[in-house]
DNA sequence: ACACAGAATGTTAACGTTAACATTCTGCTA
DNA sequence: TAGCAGAATGTTAACGTTAACATTCTGTGT
């Protein structure tokens, strides 16, 4: 993803001896030049300051200082230094201040290959996802499992997959070749080869995903008990007339919201009305708003996502229907918080945060051989603001 | 992270074997569920199905397989399983199948530990960020940086950085200890070690920060350029009193766009009236809204991200001034796109793309020993939507 | 001063891979 | 059919670390 190099004439101070590319207005500028308030645009100097002594003598012996290395330069013996580095108590003090000097004299880090050789562990899972991470939803999992995984210590090495190839088997070849103790696959819409993936025997698997996988734990949001959750609250407000408006349909999530829907409304006697299907965008939501604002029987829209709620609003209101007055309207993910002003959208909150911790967890420490897969869905909480009303 | 442990009468169920905990409501079901339509919400089942012939087998010889071991049945010797594995030319079609067999068999994957023992390498960028990944900017700094690793078939390793604690020292202490090429440091605010830190020499460090640092390479979004060239674009429209509506008072990026705007407002020979400052939510910029609404002469308002921009339209509106045609208004960010209906706002966007590839390629291929420090400032552009006019 | 227990330190080998060199094949030429 | 070049394969050693065992200290009690 480089910049297209029209490299324009004065560009070329940006180019250093490594030969990178600059793009145009792109520049360089003193270390100074926050504190010289008329910021000049057109004057680009490069800096010249460079690290002093300590640093440079550092990069010196960049070639990676060795156990050996400080053990020689210590006097001890290899074992010695590596007693030192984990911190054992079996090292006299005074060995070990030498110890210590030596390694600060040189330099020294411990080698993450040689440890994890040795150890045959990483502390590290993997996690495969789509390019797109800002959607909302995956970016917010994302960073769940992110935290679960400081919370234990763990790093995330993250896997980007093409948007246009979900393929758990390619995620999954790929991951093999990372330091990994174990993998999470989130890839957010169903990928085309969800029954077929056997996953690899070298790690253990978490798919993120609201279908069951026969080989592998599976965790999830619980899209379905979301909406049985959202359509029971609208019930007992009073609500009959309660429509659907989705989001793209063949998405597992909006799939997974529909089905809640029309099952309470099965249940509960109701007749549910033709249901309507967005894009998840405002736009979209707001299309289907027009659509709703002529249906003068209906008392409640549960709206599968908060973007498309607020569209739905808008088109409710432009139309003289007022919410929550006229009809409520009731969201999921909430996500509007603090960006509308004025605007307190009822919603349906997922418990990202255990959903990433489940993920970590079964990715780190799974299940016996001879367990079951676990398939868990993780439930969320009804968010009571103000878009939600009894009915008139 | 673990849910606090109600665990609930039913949920046993969901407690394995391996004595994982569970949090009320959740559940685990049978793998057939979605194809159940009355879906039935108290009655959890736990699957049974397990695995068959083959991946029960691969589990077997869980104990990683080297590549001695496939040598071993293949007939040949290790160098020869290792040439087969990199794709050498230099061996015979017939003992290349052998030993692909073999591998198969065997379900042999090359040691990434062992393979970076030797090479030296781990084709891994780290990158440090602060725990709440999802702020605007810091996301979309983060998947850029994601997909300009994955261009050229890097991982990347994240370490997530405690927020209270932004210290760029124990950020790049905690990256040493782990298996990367490079560092990238992105801790939003300003860390308190800022000035002393010093890189380690063991691996390249490029900090994101608008600020040169002496010792590190930085790259970071032309904050002041991204003021500049708004207000410049005001100013042509024909306004003149312009104010300006701020973030957080004392984050850089917020000072550096202050600081723009201020010297072009100096530079045109236009007065700056009082510059009003947020927090960067919608709510902060309505109440913007309501003190700039009471400034009869102000023609525009540069407003300092696109949340904010949305509160103070609000704010503007529902004082009964029209924007754009009473008061133009530009935000940051280009961020409402798709999020509230029929709102055009002007904007200027960042190339988070090209800061992500620059910041990438100075960690993986750092500038030669002896060269300056490079401090990059990467211009974004001017998004020309509706909320801006001359004025009347 | 001597023996001895236990603490401190050292030595060896192994983790899995591959570069560099060594050896053995293969097919072809004289 | 020996000789040979070059292709195919094998052997060795090293990457940096640490578990397991071996050795050498240290101080204490006689």
């Amino acid at each position: 993803m480089h910049c297209p190099s029209t490299v324009n004439g004065t560009d070329n101070l940006a180019n250093g001896e490594t030969g990178r590319r600059s793009c145009p207005g792109e520049r360089r500028v003193r270390p100074t030049y926050t504190s010289r308030p008329p910021y000049d645009r057109d004057n680009w100097v490069t800096i010249v300051r460079r690290g002093k002594g300590s640093y440079h003598m550092a990069r010196k012996q960049n070639t990676s200082v060795s156990i050996a290395d400080v053990a020689k330069v210590a006097g001890v013996s290899a074992q010695t230094v590596s007693r030192v580095a984990n911190g054992s108590e079996a090292v006299r003090p005074a060995t070990k201040k030498r110890v210590l000097a030596a390694m600060d004299q040189l330099g020294y880090r411990p080698s993450f290959a040689a440890r994890s050789l040795r150890a045959g562990r990483y502390h590290i899972v993997g996690l495969a996802m789509p390019s797109n991470i800002s959607a909302t939803g995956r970016r917010i999992q994302f960073e769940n499992i992110a935290t679960a995984a400081a919370d234990h210590q763990y790093a995330l090495t993250l896997v980007q997959i093409n948007e246009n190839e979900l393929s758990l088997t390619e995620a999954s070849r790929r991951m093999e070749s990372l330091p990994v103790d174990g993998q999470i696959l989130g890839l957010g819409m169903e990928p085309y080869d969800f029954e077929s993936f056997v996953p690899p025997s070298s790690i253990p698997t978490v798919i993120i995903s609201p279908k069951p996988h026969p080989l592998c734990a599976t965790v999830s949001n619980d899209q379905v008990g979301c909406a049985i959750d959202v359509v029971n609250y609208l019930v007992d407000k009073g609500h009959q007339e309660i429509r659907f408006a989705g989001g793209r349909r063949e998405a597992p999530a909006n799939i997974g919201r529909y089905k809640g829907w029309l099952q309470v409304m099965h249940d509960k006697g109701l007749s549910p009305q033709e249901p309507l299907f967005g894009d998840w965008t405002a736009d979209s939501g707001y299309r289907m708003g027009t659509i709703l604002a002529r249906d003068k029987s209906c008392t409640a829209i549960f709206v599968a996502n908060d973007t498309m709620a607020v569209g739905v609003i808008y088109a409710l209101r432009e139309a003289g229907i007022r919410v929550p007055e006229d009809v409520s309207v009731i969201g999921v993910d909430d996500s509007m918080v603090g960006v509308i002003p004025r605007l307190e959208l009822s919603s349906y909150r997922f418990n990202d945060e255990r959903v990433g911790s489940v993920a970590f967890d079964l990715a780190t420490n799974p299940p016996a051989e001879d367990l079951e897969m676990p398939h868990i869905l993780v439930p969320g909480t009804l968010v009571e603001r103000s878009t939600v009303v009894p009915p008139r």
